[in-house]
Order: structure tokens, then sequence, then C-alpha cells
DNA sequence: GGTGACTGCCC
DNA sequence: ATTCTGC
DNA sequence: GCAGAATGGGCAGTCACC
């Protein structure tokens, strides 16, 4: 990766060392000689990175020798939990904000002597200056932001340390500015906040975190919030602003506050459209989901982009991104090197999502192209923290601790808040606490049943929150948020659980999640768990569907049911897996072309009629969907269903279940509503692999790792997991395995694996192409992991020519369950094992016909 | 016209 | 999908 | 318990490129 001389290296001595080094590199990339060092030393990579990390904390401790790294490392982990409970600057802590970054490149450039004497008063200016930001909570609307977009723009590539300045000067500046809140005046409301804490809390009531929040809302709007220029484009600036004081906090009622300020702000702004798109960026999201309308772009392309618009190389911005774990702290890393000839004008909310909308209907000859060059101008056109956060919404991924329901109870407050501003109404904490809480769960509500900013932001502009529900309603064609299962670790636990209600148990089929409208007009529409618009998915069930309707005591003019949508073969008369499902096709299918039929098992009636059954309990909604339909031999049919309530019968029912080819159960309680905003995991799913000591456990050896981004920064991220082939004397993999792990697992298994750090694949590994992992390592450990299926793989190697000759097995969701230390690799799973596994599968793919 | 990289969406 | 974590 | 963010296998669709 990087061509920076050693010394500059051990210099280094947090993230800033990451930018002091890329931009040393960036200024080689030219020149591009010694591109291909990256063969060189991944493992010193690691090393490296492990070391980087720590010295995060400790600043310069000047540690290389191979004897204190092992050291070091182990200290790392310490210090990390530390710092992050600190909140101090951390990579892992969480997204490291952008303006930390800045803070820390300046730092390394001014060459501070970092005594932990210094480095502790550096902390502390920080949190200082955190405390302040926060309280500025709507000082992005005002005034004197706009004075510091201009002047950053000015100065593009010195504006990190400029803005240095300029932010210590703010908390004088702002007291002239009328309008605004000072920052004065907010850190009173704070202190006062803070005092009244003890109080407030021992109140309990509506919950004493949100009187809190209540109050603050009070306080701020005693003063009053104006906007950073009435009926003016709303700058993005605004929004990232936001979520760079957001990346700063884990509290999820500080988040609420800070993005209820913004939308406030902005909706004194006065342009309705700009909250909308503001909504919009906040959730990253560009259209409702049932539009399908998505970007295209992932990874690879913005990597090149960020290579384009830089002129470095692809493989330094991936090193970079290895390195740094978040592709939007390269993006504003890498920028900053970057000079335009001319200033682009200032990016706006509205402007920034419209071009995304652009990016994501560019399609055909071309297109990826046209995408590019569209990214690219809007990272050239990045001020401050905006690209970073471009990138990140580009990626999909905000990582900063805000989606949608935090979005939906910022939008609510805000909406509130305004609204009894407009009326003069003036609570008291406790009486607007209870408030906003009633309203979030209207919106809520709202949203789950008429899941778009399209129809609900405006609907909240224009009535309010008591005119919502009427303006916002279910109705087939639009899809409805689906009701979803959580998972129980037994029949003991879901008899606890619904111990007093009479509940019901389904089985749960292996298909996909099929929400079926029938609509006035008489058209069929299908939407996915997800709510996109599957129908074109579907021409099957769109034909015959009005033949399932049980029509005979009267007309059924308009319908939705939940069902889930099965593989099914008619001449067998059974089930099929997941995996012949998925192969059918997606877009422009014909029925002839239909090669696997589908068989759709009904669970749930949300519609009936013209009247929406989502308030009805189970019991009521069920008899709806039985009195509605008729089962039709292998393609319509109801979810066997059994209710009881004695542990042995479930336990039968859940064998038989299995024993179907099923998943497990479904289990509802008969008086719950179909309303996910209650309790968006109200159902409760028992799946044998959730038991102990049930399902499929196997005991596998790693034997290599990625590394990990996001909060895994500094750790591996995931694993590649092989058994062992006896008869070849191999290892095959079998799957990648990322989830399981507690953040100590994380730690102990790096330094576990340090040792065994190999610089490239034993000549006994069998692992498929494109999946070379960052490191390798000699097969020393053995892990237990669970899966619930296995799978004949396109990738994988594990047991290949036992089961088919080409191919071998997976694992279908693997996850961590714990170290063997007990076990040597030879141990581990052996490749027939693995086969023996596929094999007592109750439903195995029998696609092999052909 | 075929292939492979990339992406999104199922689970 | 599964799982972990902060609130 | 919620909400968010890490991560899995594997399929079809799209587009660049040969």
């Amino acid at each position: 990766m990087s061509s920076v001389p050693p010394t500059s290296a051990k210099k280094q001595s947090s993230l800033a060392g990451f930018f002091e080094k890329r931009k040393a590199q960036s200024s080689e990339d030219g020149a591009e000689a010694r591109e291909d060092d990256d063969a060189r030393e991944e493992v010193g990579n690691q090393k490296e990175q492990q070391q980087t990390t720590e010295t995060t904390t400790t600043a310069t401790t000047e540690n290389n020798s191979p004897t204190q790294q092992k050291e070091n490392i182990e200290v790392a982990a310490k210090k990390r939990k530390l710092v992050k409970k600190s909140e101090v600057l951390d990579a892992n802590a969480k997204a490291l904000s952008f303006a930390e970054q800045a803070k820390l490149k300046l730092e390394q450039k001014q060459q501070q002597p970092k005594t932990s004497a210094a480095l502790k008063q550096t902390e502390e200016k920080e949190e200082d200056e955190k405390d302040a930001k926060k309280n500025i909570s709507v000082a992005n609307v005002s005034d004197e932001k706009d004075e510091e977009y201009k002047a950053s723009r000015e100065s593009d590539d010195e504006e990190e340390e400029d803005e240095e300045g300029e932010e210590e000067d703010d908390d004088d500046e702002i007291e002239d500015v009328e309008g605004p809140l000072s920052a004065s005046v907010q850190k009173k409301a704070k202190k006062k906040t803070k005092s009244k804490n003890g109080k407030e809390k021992s109140e309990a009531g509506v919950g004493a975190l949100q009187v809190e929040l209540a109050q603050k809302y009070i306080d701020q709007s005693s003063e009053s919030i104006s906007s950073w220029k009435e009926n003016t484009a709303t700058p993005f600036g605004i929004v990232a602003d936001t979520f760079e004081s957001i990346a700063e906090t884990t509290k999820r009622l500080e988040i609420t506050n800070l993005l209820t300020n913004t939308f406030r702000s902005i909706i004194r702004g006065g342009l309705s459209g700009d909250l909308l798109a503001a909504v919009y960026l906040a959730s990253n999201t560009i259209a409702p989901q049932h539009d399908g309308i998505d970007l295209g772009i992932g990874d690879a392309t913005l990597i090149k982009c960020l290579a384009e618009a830089t002129g470095r190389k692809e493989a330094n911005i991936k090193a970079d991104y290895r390195e740094a774990g978040d592709l939007g702290s390269v993006a504003m890393a890498s920028r900053s090197t970057q000079r335009t000839m001319f200033q682009p004008a200032p990016l706006t909310v509205k402007g920034v999502l419209q071009e995304f909308r652009v990016i994501a209907t560019t399609a055909g000859t071309n297109s990826v192209d046209q995408k590019k060059g569209r990214i690219k101008k809007l990272l050239v056109a990045a001020k401050g923290s905006e690209a970073g956060y471009i990138v990140r919404a580009l990626q999909g991924k905000l990582r900063i601790g805000l989606a949608q329901q935090t979005v939906n109870a910022a939008l609510t407050h805000a909406i509130v808040l305004e609204a009894n501003k407009t009326a003069g109404i003036k609570l008291g904490a406790n009486a607007l606490a209870d408030q906003l809480l009633k309203a979030v769960d209207v919106v809520k509500l709202v949203f789950s049943e008429c899941p778009s900013y399209d129809l609900v932001v405006p609907a909240l502009l224009d009535v309010g929150i008591d005119g919502l529900q009427e303006k916002c309603q279910f109705k087939p064609g639009a899809p409805v948020k689906p009701m979803l299962a959580k998972p129980t670790t037994g029949v003991a636990e879901v008899l606890n659980r619904f111990s007093d209600v009479e509940f019901t148990c389904e089985y749960k089929y292996d298909g996909e999640r099929a929400q079926v409208h029938l609509l006035e007009d008489g058209s069929i529409k299908i939407f996915s768990r997800n709510q996109e618009d599957n129908t074109p998915k579907f021409p099957d069930i769109v034909s015959k569907f009005k033949n399932y309707l049980n029509n005979v005591d009267g007309k059924i003019t308009s319908v939705v049911i939940d069902c889930e949508a099965v593989a099914y073969d008619r001449e067998q008369d059974k089930i099929l897996p997941f995996q012949i499902l998925s192969t059918r096709g997606k877009k422009n299918i014909k029925i002839e072309d239909v090669k696997v039929q589908v068989a759709l098992y009904a669970f749930d009636c949300l519609y009936l009629n013209g009247k929406s059954l989502l308030r009805e309990p189970m019991s009521v909604r069920r008899l709806a969907l039985y009195s509605s339909f008729r089962e039709t031999k292998g393609e319509f049919l109801f979810a066997t269903a059994k209710t009881s309530r004695d542990v042995e019968e479930l336990q039968v029912f859940l064998d038989e279940s299995i024993a179907a080819n099923t998943e497990g159960l479904i289990v509802k309680t008969m008086d719950a509503t179909y309303e996910p905003s209650k309790r968006s995991l109200n159902w409760l799913k028992l799946k044998k692999d959730y038991m102990e000591g049930c399902g499929d456990s196997l005991d596998l050896v790693p034997i290599g790792a990625w590394h990990g981004r996001g909060k895994r920064t500094g750790v591996y991220g995931a694993f590649l997991l092989a058994c062992y082939d006896e008869d070849g004397e191999e290892f095959q993999t079998i799957c990648k395995i990322g989830t399981g792990f507690s953040e100590i697992d994380l730690e102990t298994l790096s330094k576990a694996l340090e040792p065994h750090l190999i610089e490239a694949p034993r000549s006994y590994y069998k692992y498929p192409e494109g999946m070379e992992p960052d490191l390798w390592f000699d097969a020393k450990l053995v892990w237990e992991v669970k899966a619930a299926d296995l799978s004949i793989s396109p990738t994988h190697k594990a047991a290949m020519g036992l089961v088919d000759p080409n191919k071998g097995i997976a694992l279908r969701f693997p996850r961590f369950l714990r170290s063997r230390d007990d076990k040597e690799p030879e141990m581990a799973t052996n490749a027939h094992q693995v086969a023996d596994f596929y094999n007592a599968q109750a439903n195995k793919q029998t696609f092999e016909k052909e």
C-alpha cells in the first residue's frame, strides 16, 4: 500500500497518521513507480494497523519492536473500551466524525508534542468543543454558518485548519447574530436542564429521559429558531453538519434532538419540498421502496470514482478504505488534495437528492460512466464533511446511528413543536413529552401502513398529526410493512412469553414473503417483505389469484393477504427448497416462461372489501382469510396451523413442521393486531437451529480473515472457514463468518490468530477464486459454528465430489458459537461429515435434473 | 454473442 | 438472514 | 425491547468489455 518511508509511518499516532500517510502517498501516486508493494507484507500491515489503533489513544508511544506489539494490542483492547466510554476520538467507537478527523489532521500537522498531559488537555478541549457544538443545536440554521460555508469554500484545501479556528471563535461571535440561538443561551439552557435532571428523573411518569428532552425543546423554543435564510434553498451543509453532530453521540434522544432542530429550521425556511428532501437524506433513501428506484452504485464504483476524481490509484483508495474502515473518510481525505479551477455552486438538500435520483434512473449503455460523472461532480462541489456523507449515502450506510425510526421520531417532534409554536401552545415538560410520545406513535403507525414520505411529509405539513391517519390510509395497491417475528430459543421460551394469552402456531415455510393485493379495479399486485413491487416476478400468481377467492357468499371486491410463496413441485407434490425458488426470473417474466412453480401459503388477511383489518385481532383476520379464500392443491393453501398450550403438543407440532420441510413455527397471539409499529417483532419464530444442541453445529478452522469496516475497524470483520478433508489432506472452505462474535470475541480471536499469520495460502487450502481474504492463517484453531442449513455451493469447496461431482457445500446463515481450544484442526468436522450433514437434510436440492 | 464484475434483493 | 450493543 | 449496525449464501439483472 503506502510507499511512505517507515520513519514517517512510525510517527503516525492516530488516524491523522492515515491522512498524512495518504497525502504523502498521493503525491507519489502520479509517479506510481512502486505500485505493487501490495503483495508485500500483509502481515506487517496487520500489525501496523493494530498499532495505529492503539496509538490513537496513547499518542506517541513509539513501540515498534515486535515484542512490544503484542502488548500494545492487548492494551489497545482495553483502551478502546475506555476511549469509547469517554466519547473521545476513536475509530472503533462508531463513525469517527469527519470533523474529528480533521482535528486530528491538524494536530498532526502542527506536530504538537504529545505528552500524555498534552493529550489530556487536547481531549478536554475537544470535549468542551463538542459540548459547545451540541448546544448550538440550531446553530446550523444561522447566518453565521453561511459565513462559515463561504469561508470554507474560499479556502478549500486549508479549510480543515481554518474551521478549527472558526469554531473556536463561534462562541463569541454567535452572540451577535440575530435570530438563531446563541451558544451562550444554549449553554445556559443545557445547564438548566442538567440541574433539573435529578428532580425530573425521580418524577418518573412518561419517562425521565423523554421529559428531559421535552424540557430541552422548551428551553430552545423560548428563543427564536430561525432559518439560515428564508426561502433560500436549504444548503446540503445543514444536513451534513447535523450528521456530523449526530455522529458524535450514541444517545438516541440526543440524536433525535439534533435532527429535530434541523428539521425545524428547514420548516421555518418555508420550503416544504426541502423538508421532504431532508427527510429522504436523513433516512438515506431516495424514494418509497415500492417505487423500485435504486442507485445501482456500490463500493466498487465508488472506489473507481474516488480514484478518478483524485487521480489516485484504485489500489491505494482500496488500501485506505481497508485502513480507515470507512469510504467516507477516504473521500474526505482524498478530496482535500484536489484543486478546482472554479467554484461549483454550493450543494443544496434538494439538489443532492435530485442528483441521487438521476443517478438511480440512469440506465443503458455508458450509464456507469454517466453515474460516475455525476458522483464526481457531487464530490467536487462538496465542502467540509459533505463529501464524506455523500459517499456514505451512496454506499447506503450513513453509520451515524440514525435510521428510519429515529428520522420518523425527529420529523414528528419538529412538526409538533412548530405547530405548537404557531398555535401559541406552551406546555410543561411532562405534558410536552407526553404529546410528543403520542405523536410519534401516530406517525410510526401511519408510516408503517403508508410507507411513503412522498405522502406522509406533505400530509404532516398540511394537516399535522391529528389529520394524518385520515389522510394517509392503507389501501390495496401500496404495501404495508409486514409483521416480523423474533427468534426464540425453544418451546419453553414461547410458553413463557405467551403465558397468559391464547396463541396459535403456523408452519414457517421457506420461501419468500408475498403480500398479495387485489385492488378495487380488479388488478393484482404483489409486494415483497421490503415493500418491493414483485408483481412482475409472479405472473402465474397474478393470473390465477382470483380463482382462489371464495366468492360464494358475496363478491370480494378488494383484499390483501400475507403469504409465503414457496417453490413447489406439482408432479411430486412437494415443497422445494428456497434455493430453487430463487432461480425464478424477476423481470419481464411471461407465464409460459415460468419454470419454477410456486405455491402460496396464506397466513393473514390485512384488508377486505374496502376495510382495513390491521387493527383487528389475529382471530378476526384469520377468519376473514379462511372465509374469503379456498385452497387449491399445490397452488394456494392456508399455512398449517395449530392452537395449543401444551408443551408436548407444541414440541410435536414443531417436529411435524420440520418433517414437512418447513423451517419451524411462527407463534402468534390471537389478540394481537397487525401493527408492526407497535412491536415490529410481535410474532415469535421457533426454528430448530435456534435451540441449543439442535440444528447443525460444526467445528471449523479459520484460515483467513478480512479487515472489518465501520464499527469493526481495527479488528477482523469476517473470517474464512474450512472443513478438513482427510482424503486429500486439505482444508476446504465452507463459508465466511461474520456474526456471532461479541466485541471481546473479535479482540480475543484476532490475538489468538496473530501468531498463525502466513504470507500466502497453503497449497492444501481449497478456496474459491475471488474470495481471497486480506490475510491468511495457518490452520491451527477450531471454532464451533452453527448453521441453519447446508447447500450445494457454486463457490465453496467443502466435500467437493462427495455430494456433487464439481460443487462443494456451504453453510446457510453461519454464526460463531465458541472457540474450541480443546480441538486440533485435524479434529475439525471433516468433508465426509459435511456430506452426511447435507444428506441428512429433509429437503435437499433435487435440481440436478437436466 | 458470450463472460465476468458489480449490484440489489431474497433469505 | 443472525447477532451484538447502547440506550 | 428497540433501533441500529456489523456480518453470512446465493440468485438474477445490468453493463462493460472482449
